[in-house]
RNA sequence: GGCGACAUAGCCAAGUGGUAAGGCAGAGGACUGCAAAUCCUUUACCCCCGGUUCGAAUCCGGGUGUCGCCUCCA
């Protein structure tokens, strides 16, 4: 096993060892549930989704953590806005992210932990920071004193001293130093807030990470995601947090996933152009959204526009196609006994696109690289659907298998889009066959017509006529 | 200002030393009653200028351009 990734704290790609394999433990930053996901985050999970699925594929048994941020400023400003409480706008979005991210096709994390579920844990993890003296009360919050932990701004390779001379003072901060962030902020009026060995208030946003992560992974992780704008200060401040409290290493792999931009621009609430999936999904199939995503690579930025969207859709209509003929095909392949040698698909060749495909994505998840080999598998395979008739049962099957395998992990294929043959299309299409033998062309291209405007698209094969929804 | 990424055909996009994968769109052809699907053929001064090398899209230096982070944005 000789997975390759690309690690934002080395700014290299190494070969991936995990601390105990074949145990992977992969934490992703999950959403701030106070609003509908966008499709930049979409980005994200599927991508981490991914990475998932594929590590499994390669035999390793990961146990995946993504979170919910259910109180921060935004939530608390959120909740004021809609007049409701915190905790009901977090079960709001929660339960619409679920929804969200099934309908994406991606899979449910092994565990999927709340920030307010973790106060204990937060609190004595604070706890040990302030006994380490790597914290201290500032007014009635606790402050990471960045100060006392050298290696800060390693991971986003970043100068202590260039960070000073960027970062802001706000005025009436009670922070020693600008770069030093909250762990614990002191109660206000209207807000939730837990009881601490330090008065009531809430915890910052970097130290529920560090709580939940460690808490439900250990201290050393072998994987952690998340989009690249966390790099800094999000995961900086993580690992000082972490790494400061233990001692040990906090995460031995850092992916960030690049960024999704809208007809060249960054989504913003200000910009208003912001992208939920609940409304790209009215108008769009899950699969194409797939696809779209993982037609290029997971580290570089992306362009997103109508027009990108429908150039991916008629390339995945291919695959689509292909897996559907080959469906078809079943129907009337035969069960031969033996191959034929000559037959343009050999298990020689699935085997050499099985073995292309796991190059491409050992190599740091090169999802561009493997859709490739489908695509070239795909010309040889239509080949042997246009040349070969009778078809052999055995053959097609294999392929049928190794495209359900491969879509185990990138699930861009439906494999469920044929349909039941409805008693009143079946007619219709005889009819139309009936006409087509006498040569009345004239009444087959309007059942033909007719079909169509139902949504229903006929295709003449040399070997019966098939139907599918346009 | 600091840190970092990226620049490959009309469009999207792989490719880290040996004269450029794949997809979309376009053109021509085959198949078809016509379509659809499919197959075949066809489309690249790899941003610019230097350098290293027998040889560079690929390494190094410089330039130009686009973008991200440095503001609790995925």
């Amino acid at each position: 096993m000789t997975i390759k990734l690309y690690n934002t704290a080395t700014r290299s790609k190494k070969i991936f060892r995990p601390l105990h394999p074949p145990e992977v433990k992969f934490y992703v930053c999950g959403p701030t549930v106070y609003d509908y996901i966008h499709i930049g985050n979409a980005r994200v999970f599927i991508v981490c989704d991914l990475i998932r699925r594929y590590l499994e594929y390669r035999g390793y048994r990961v146990k995946m953590v993504q979170n919910y941020t259910d109180i921060d400023d935004k939530m608390i400003r959120r909740a004021g806005e809609e007049n409701i409480s915190v905790s009901e706008l977090a079960e709001h979005y929660i339960a619409a992210y679920r929804q969200d991210a099934e309908a994406l096709k991606i899979r449910p994390p092994d565990y999927s932990p709340r920030a307010t579920g973790y106060i204990p844990q937060i609190i004595s993890l604070i706890g040990k920071l302030l006994a380490k003296g790597l914290a201290y009360p500032g007014g009635g919050d606790i402050y990471f004193d960045t100060s006392r932990f050298p290696p800060y701004g390693k991971l986003s390779s970043q100068d202590r001293e260039e960070l000073m001379a960027g970062a802001r003072v706000e005025p009436g901060e009670k922070k020693k130093n600008p770069l030093d962030f909250a762990l614990w902020k002191e109660e206000k009026p209207g807000e939730p807030a837990w009881e601490s060995p330090w008065g009531r208030g809430r915890p910052g946003w970097h130290i529920e990470c560090s709580a939940m992560s460690m808490h439900l992974l250990g201290d050393t992780l072998d994987i952690h995601a998340g989009g690249t704008d966390l790099i800094f200060p999000h995961h900086e401040n993580e690992v000082a947090q972490s790494e400061g409290a233990t001692g040990k290493p906090f995460s031995r792999y850092w992916i960030h996933i690049g960024y999704l931009n809208l007809d060249h621009q960054k989504m913003s609430k200000s910009l208003g152009n912001v992208l939920t999936v609940r409304h790209l999904l009215k108008r769009h199939n899950p699969y194409d959204l797939r696809f779209f995503m993982l037609s290029a690579h997971y580290r570089s930025p992306v362009n997103f526009s109508e027009m990108l969207l429908e150039q991916a859709r008629r390339g995945r209509l291919r695959l689509q196609e292909l897996v559907d003929n080959l469906g078809h095909a079943l129907q009337t392949a035969s069960t031969a006994m033996g191959k034929d040698k000559k037959s343009p698909v050999s298990s020689g060749l699935l085997d050499g696109a099985r073995e292309r495909f796991v190059a491409a994505m050992d190599d740091d998840f090169n999802t561009a690289g493997a859709v490739a080999v489908l695509f070239e598998l795909a010309r040889e395979v239509n080949l042997y659907l246009k040349q070969e008739y009778p078809y052999q049962r055995e053959i097609v099957e294999d392929v049928l298998r190794f495209y359900r395998e491969v879509n185990d992990v990138l699930d861009i294929i439906d494999f469920n889009s044929s349909l039941e043959m409805d008693q009143e299309i079946r007619r219709a299409i005889a009819a139309r066959e009936e006409a087509r033998k006498k040569g009345d062309w004239a009444v087959a291209d309007r059942i033909r017509e007719e079909l169509l405007d139902r949504g229903i698209l006929l295709e003449d094969t040399p070997h019966g006529v098939r139907w599918k929804r346009k």
